[in-house]
DNA sequence: TGACTGACCGACCGTACGGTCAGCAATATT
DNA sequence: AATATTGCTGACCGTACGGTCGGTCAGTCA
């Protein structure tokens, strides 16, 4: 499993290309790298399995072309939403939102990217990772310092904690939805909505200063 | 994959049952069921393949015989974990502390469960979730219904948000704790008493009652 | 018309997979 | 001493895997 991440793919596309691409998202989203076999995608898809690797030199290469080309779609989206305007808190509550639901009209995509960064694999993660980490996150923490030094963060919290957390509850909440909704007092796994709100209310509430810290806080 | 859990393994353990069910937890908790061989398992523990044929009846047998003791062992930490005396913020000051801790002490398991529990694949998930969820997140938003009674959290919150919310973020620093090393300005990567301090802080300061919500709340 | 190209396929190859089985050595039981 | 029982192995089986190869067919352009 080598990262050979550095191609640039021509955007003509046939047909059968389109349908190898859209069955191998679906199906390595859900079942993972291993659990896909080139016979199940090319059913899929409806083409032989030889037609794929007509188009890609091999399993790996169509896998990396697919995370590649993920990330760097969801890196882009994410970074526009980033870029709201008005006053510190409404972007930051402006963004949880558009990014929850971002998370959920590309979940195959995120799902794809989320199990590589998570895989805890080591050398996998990291090619996905300095692409969305240095785009995003490093975007999301100047936000957070900027809020700092403006006074309206308070002075004694990490700002890159502060976007950590933030992200990390849209992320989770995007992980664990399926779980939730099993769960019957978790009426907001079914309200990504009502859920951003809630909790964007928790975390500026906890966040922004004028508040004295809870506890020890060092 | 069907969910067989429903059997109940003696205790007694011969050396080389041992060796397999290290190895497995290892190598599962890594690559996934689909990205580990019976013959890399048995490599692995230093016995040949039939050794594991002999002691577990497949593959699968294998896997959710480590998942089920795997989320059992787990569950039972944790919910000792819930038992903290003293305050109500105190307790999830506490909890949060050993959580995060207890996380990383049972790195391999945790993994292993995680990924079964957001593999996005319905029927394999829901008895785990069932094992775990029951017993573990209803005990928590137990103890938030408490303290929202007891006029210590603010009486506009979901109780099973807040529960959420404090254990996922537990749980998503876990998970992203690869990638956040790789992040310079996230010094907190390697501190995890530091990160679980200062998430509790906020998160109780914004969550508990007498001080006005940050924004539109509904 | 004919040379060439790109999309596509059926058949095939070597390998690794999950799983089986007869049997060996050691211990426990009678 | 004879007899299970237990822990374990090497050799093997059928199958599915990733990947290759020769070839078909429609379109294009000189």
């Amino acid at each position: 499993m080598s990262p050979n991440l550095a191609t640039k793919q021509p955007p003509a596309q046939s047909a059968g290309e389109i349908a190898i691409l859209d069955a191998a998202v679906r199906l390595f989203s859900i079942h993972g790298y291993d659990g896909v076999s080139m016979r199940r995608i090319a059913e899929a898809a409806g083409v032989s399995k030889a037609n794929i690797y007509h188009h890609f030199s091999s399993k790996e290469a169509l896998y990396f072309a697919i995370l590649r080309h993920s990330a760097s779609e969801l890196t882009a989206l994410i970074e526009n939403l980033a870029e709201g305007q008005g006053s510190f808190s409404a972007r930051l509550q402006g963004f949880t939102a558009a990014h929850v639901e971002h998370l959920f009209a590309h979940s195959a995509r995120v799902r794809l990217v989320l199990r590589e960064a998570f895989s805890g694999d080591e050398e996998k993660s990291r090619a996905v990772v300095e692409q969305m980490l240095n785009g995003v996150v490093n975007r999301m923490i100047a936000i957070f310092e900027a809020g700092q030094q403006a006074g309206l963060l308070r002075a004694d919290l990490d700002p890159a904690l502060c976007a950590t957390l933030l992200m990390g509850a849209d992320l989770f909440y995007f992980q664990a939805q399926p779980l939730l909704r099993q769960i019957p007092e978790a009426g907001f796994a079914c309200h990504p909505g009502q859920y951003s709100r809630q909790m964007t209310d928790i975390l500026l509430n906890g966040m922004l200063a004028g508040r004295a810290p809870a506890g020890a806080t060092t």
